[in-house]
DNA sequence: ACAATAAATGTTATTTTATAACACCTCGAG
DNA sequence: CTCGAGGTGTTATAAAATAACATTTATTGT
């Protein structure tokens, strides 16, 4: 049930297991449930979580929500490679869905350009009602 | 040494030792960081300074960033009425400011409704290098 | 194949960030 | 006065993340 369609490079057993545990959850994820998730399946402590999303990261696999401290797959073919992105996340359902904004980058870019600022990384989340939940509670 | 100009609504005092704390930092500070810096003022366990932060988040008066588990002074004059705030965090300084991004919330809106999501609220933080550090380190 | 090296793993303990639960105090509206 | 809401003080606990160290598994060069 491996959904992604990243040219996944030989993920380690842990790494395997992380980044199944996440997209199979299909939403976001803390650390700690993934552990939880996968103590059946020999992982046992936090740093085996954690270390292996921090290769996830670097891979671009996994993505990190900060204002939830927790983490989701990417829904992207191919994310390293990627422009900066948006996380919208729903306040009722909890649901997430990653847009990418071309232009959005470049308008960023130059709002804080024009206050001397270099931009290495951008972190966008939205909180809002996503378009399924709209629809169900009017 | 209070710069800030909002009218500011009466603070209790943990709200205003905590404003303070904050605004006379000019940066960052974790809940934890603040609570050390208070512990002369009376202020000895965790909760009074998160009890306190809601509160001042709540009136605009204090901003928090989500990447980095931690607060600031607002920069503007009136915050409450704001538009989508976005903040430029220092890689090198930690020094943050905090730009207005008028436009911003209009495309970030329009992006996500082609979407159907309807946008609540926006956490917007950018990584990378402020002019000062541009400048000192070529 | 084999040593040298790098990367990943397993484990315990600790730090950092944030809340829960409960008692008390203060101050203003009725 | 009184009672009720908001603020405060305190102890304990939960949740998120990292430090330090020993071991194991891959990789690479020769």
């Amino acid at each position: 049930m491996n959904t992604h369609q990243h040219s996944t490079p030989e993920l380690t057993k842990n790494q395997g297991l992380v980044y199944d545990s996440l997209s199979h959850a299909g939403g976001p994820l803390s650390a700690y449930a993934i552990l939880d998730d996968l103590r059946d399946h020999g992982i046992r402590a936090p740093l085996q979580v954690y270390r292996a999303l921090d290769k996830l990261l670097e891979m671009g696999l996994v993505h990190r929500l900060e204002s939830l401290n927790s983490f989701v797959a990417c829904q992207h073919p191919d994310c390293d490679a990627r422009a900066t992105m948006l996380f919208a996340i729903c306040s009722k359902c909890s649901c997430v869905s990653e847009l990418a904004g071309e232009d959005l980058e470049a308008q960023l870019k130059s709002l804080a350009a024009s206050d001397g600022f270099t931009v290495q990384a951008a972190t966008i989340e939205l909180r809002g009602i996503c378009s399924a939940c709209g629809q169900s509670a009017a």
